[in-house]
DNA sequence: CTGTTAGCGCTTTCAT
DNA sequence: ATGAAAGCGCTAACAG
């Protein structure tokens, strides 16, 4: 009961309360089960009693193994990547492992620090949403390090990693073909920046759209953006002031980006779904509420948390499985603003 | 090079490679100055050619320390937490740490076991943001283990924790007087639910700027309702709906609610800022982009995460602070929609 | 300045 | 069914 002397108490102390001895204790810990229950019931009113916390630090070390699941983001900000981090706990949590997670803030360097710090306390698994820029070498010593790791979200095209993205190129497609059917014809791109994979699956599918439906693009409506709120602001302005025929209808690279594009149209009195037809790309919860008319392209990320940590598990499970790419579906949300409750119409895309 | 012989790399092998011995290997991985730099040069480009990884945990165990923070957020998905969390990691990792992140979904048992898994883990501090109904039973373990904790955001009110909460109650009051001064007399307060401190805390603010102001409080213009934009649309809806004097301006609970108050208010064809005033809690950067109008009692979330860590390392540094609370000051900032840029207006609040 | 030695708290054969 | 002993990879004394 002294504050100064209070040591650690570890299992010697455990047995020694108990009256047993040091494995014993440990094989109560494993809940194995050749431990008479009475020794068992002994052995856990010392824990109790002594306030006994397990130090796994110490069986990783024996056992060669953790129960940690690293997790590098690059950007917490981004709704969109904190629901995926949600997603990525449910599952983890449940496998009984805890969650090293780190954001990179866009920054390779950063982002490689982290990975080398996370490998340094022995995870047993890496799921990453790689920061832009990153290149394969970047991941070379990972990737032959043996462990096992799984990109989420957005792919980096050499690397022999498994991944888990969603099908953009489809997604983007299917929601100009939409805008198109609507009557639409000058229909813009808007947010983004072109350096990242997702990018261009989205912008190609947006080109592939419009040439499908004989319509030619034109790279002025093709607006990049950084893919937040205020981005989206500053991308409908650029549109906006544009001499020419006027875009009726974007497509905008992500949520974030139609919210600001919104925020964009109603400053010049224009009211997005009415005047001006809007498509957002990934579907964060408060989406359904924020702008009744604003059809989205929709990626649950939550979900494709739980999907990328249980494509992770069973890369872990499986001792070395081979490089798995994955695309999860989209699907097109159309909302309508008329009375309430909101009608809304999903369809299920694939590829 | 034999992928099944791939056996784990110590400061043995190192030692081996450079030939030198092991605790040599292991003050040069401390930087320690007595390694004169032709010895140091020579484990370096050893660890390199090896691809050496060192084993914090087995260090953590012989050093009795490990370089983790534990952060437990009662909901990620709120950007509020997301972005505190943002601001914790930016302090750790510029501290040589890195951070445990979980997040309780609101739910005490959740977070008991959260918290007993960072336990077994050795972590060496840990930030709270409790969940919604934490007693100070639930934490009595943990304070009386010597761990340094500090709470966040919301309060624990029996527990003897260091905390660091925004000034709640000035910055309510400060919000209810700025809309006394432009006229407002029956003013709501909406959203949040009542069993957490913060809210009490609000309310409060709210109470007695009405009442400072020979107003009288209609218990009616509270209402109660989810922390989050549907929540927000669920309450200015409640509000419409009421009979009597109609309320021309709310502070709404959070940022999240605000924005849903806005929602709703368009949604019945009525322009806030312009039809009814409604200021709102917390600041989430988005805000500014989002609703121009918008008067927000603005907390940033990154600085109090980061003032939080601050907080956590003085206390981990100082081996054993009395506890210690902080009230972080807020701002009071309104913005003007008329033209463009935003003329904003913003006031410190001493409590 | 560098090598030797003895553990940190746990798991895991191998005896009993 | 339980105990004894060895060792995971590292650091910290202490010698040399």
């Amino acid at each position: 009961m002294d504050g100064l002397t209070k040591k650690r108490v570890t299992v010697v102390d455990v047995a020694h309360a108990a009256g047993v001895s040091k494995s014993t204790v440990s094989l109560v810990l494993q809940g194995s089960p050749v431990i008479p229950p009475d020794t068992q019931a002994k052995v856990k009113d010392a824990i109790r009693e002594l306030g006994y916390v397990y130090n796994r630090g110490a069986a990783s070390l024996r056992q060669a193994s953790s129960s940690i699941i690293g997790i590098v983001v690059n950007d917490l900000t981004n709704s969109f990547f904190a629901e995926l981090a949600v997603g990525v706990d449910m599952i983890v949590q449940s496998a009984g492992y805890v969650q090293f997670l780190a954001h990179s803030s866009e920054d390779v360097d950063r982002q490689n620090q982290v990975i080398a710090s996370m490998r340094e306390h022995g995870i047993s698994g890496l799921i990453i949403c790689p920061a832009r820029g990153t290149e394969p070498a970047d991941l070379k010593h990972l990737v032959d390090s043996g462990l096992p790791v799984v990109v989420a979200v957005r792919n980096v095209p050499g690397a022999k990693l498994s991944s888990l993205l969603s099908d953009n190129y489809a997604g983007a497609k299917a929601a100009v073909r939409h805008l198109i059917d609507l009557g639409h014809r000058r229909i813009a791109f808007l947010g983004g920046f072109s350096d990242i994979e997702v990018f261009r699956e989205r912008t190609q599918g947006y080109l592939d759209g419009l040439s499908e439906a004989g319509i030619s693009a034109d790279e002025t409506l093709v607006i990049h953006s950084s893919p937040s709120r205020a981005g989206g602001v500053d991308a409908i302005r650029q549109l906006l002031a544009l001499r020419g025929a006027p875009a009726t209808a974007c497509l905008s690279f992500n949520d974030a980006v139609a919210f600001g594009v919104c925020d964009g149209l109603r400053s010049q009195r224009l009211e997005p779904g009415v005047d001006f037809s809007v498509v957002g790309f990934d579907d964060v919860i408060e989406a359904r509420t924020a702008v009744p008319a604003l059809t989205t392209v929709s990626v649950n990320p939550q979900r494709m948390g739980q999907q990328v940590a249980q494509l992770l598990f069973k890369q872990i499970n499986s001792g070395r499985a081979e490089a798995e790419a994955i695309r999860t579906s989209v699907r097109l949300v159309v909302r309508q603003s008329t009375g309430r409750p909101l009608a809304t119409q999903e369809a299920e895309i694939a590829s």
